[in-house]
DNA sequence: TGAATTTAGTACCAATCAGTCCATATATCA
DNA sequence: TGATATATGGACTGATTGGTACTAAATTCA
């Protein structure tokens, strides 16, 4: 076993905890005071354990990243073919117009807005999360490729590329409107270069 | 005249320098140190010229916003057609992939991302500006439906919510990659259900 | 000139920031 | 049991936060 006293919380749980902060304040605004009050840990036990601020972040936003993309996995792998995978998507994600969940948006995108190129750490892990959304799109689009849903003289890289700038954008627009029937038709003609 | 001591600097130029910090930091990050060292005037003169930084926010995006539709309306009336207007605006914008420029971003949707459907004056001010916008777009429409460039039978607000959308996810896209080929392949994509 | 009015500079404020330190508690291992 | 190792609670730090107060400076008007 492990010497020494053992620790009073669960590691998976605390970062959970920060991950809904920095979701719902952003890297900037949460500051520690939120982040111990979400965890409920002292501030030792978080400098213990995660080091600092900006490394707990990274902690979060993998632990986000992780959550969203075996669930669009499984998503993936669920739905009828590649292209109704892609299509539920992006419909189901204008539906929750008005809603808080909408207001919370996606936390990669959250970051990305907000660090951009800055330089550290953070910046770098929210676009290597941007990137990784790209790819999984990318997947997506050969799948639907090989399966005859999309035309194969289209560029995947390009393709992929489309889909992440509409779901940054969906995000963006669900944060300042709630008008879900108008959301709701925005996504459907973004899907029609897929046809 | 007006009495008393005359104000030694400008407001128009002042708030222009703070609509740059709050462009390039966001608005909880930009301190009031940060503006007051780029808008050179003293701490007194801030407060007693505009209040709080709140107000001091409002006005900056105000002004953003005029700047950016002025210049809108400008190239829409410029553009040999309204659908031109559209067309090139998107992909101009994607020519700036990986510039400076393109790192800082839209401080409206900027600013959307941030503060979300928070409360607050400078939130709903936001809100307010994303409409603006829409709205912009939803005339620009209606323009190239009446000059035989978009389908009558389509709904122009549909149409304008959509391209707000895509102007959001390009903005953000560009903030994450300086992949210029990639970003124009999107952008052209995302313009032909206007075809 | 001098009262009235407005701006400017700056010292100051309490609150909060991220992060450190250390005494104490709790475990393992010999 | 006692040496060793790790975790916890919370006091503390210096820096920074947005905002205020007060004095000095600069102007107009009578």
């Amino acid at each position: 076993m492990t010497r020494g006293r053992p620790l009073a919380f669960s590691p998976d749980q605390t970062t959970n905890a920060a991950m809904q902060v920095f979701w719902s304040q952003g890297y900037d605004s949460a500051s520690t005071r939120d982040l111990l009050d979400a965890m409920q840990i002292s501030r030792s036990s978080l400098y213990q354990a995660y080091g600092n601020k900006e490394q707990l972040f990274l902690e979060a936003l993998r632990r986000y990243r992780g959550n969203l993309l075996d669930r669009l996995e499984r998503r993936l792998v669920a739905a009828p073919s590649a292209r109704a995978f892609i299509e539920g998507l992006f419909v189901d994600t204008a539906t929750e117009a008005g809603s808080e969940r909408a207001a919370l948006g996606c936390l990669i995108f959250n970051s990305a807005s907000e660090l951009g190129q800055r330089e550290g750490l953070a910046a770098e892990e929210a676009r290597r999360s941007v990137e990784a959304i790209t790819a999984l799109f990318e997947r997506s689009v050969i799948s639907a490729q090989q399966q005859g849903d999309i035309d194969v003289q289209r560029d995947a890289r390009a393709l992929a590329t489309y889909l992440t700038m509409g779901m940054a954008g969906l995000r963006t627009l669900l944060k300042s409107t709630s008008d879900r029937a108008t959301a709701e038709a925005a996504a459907r003609l973004f899907l029609e270069p897929l046809h």
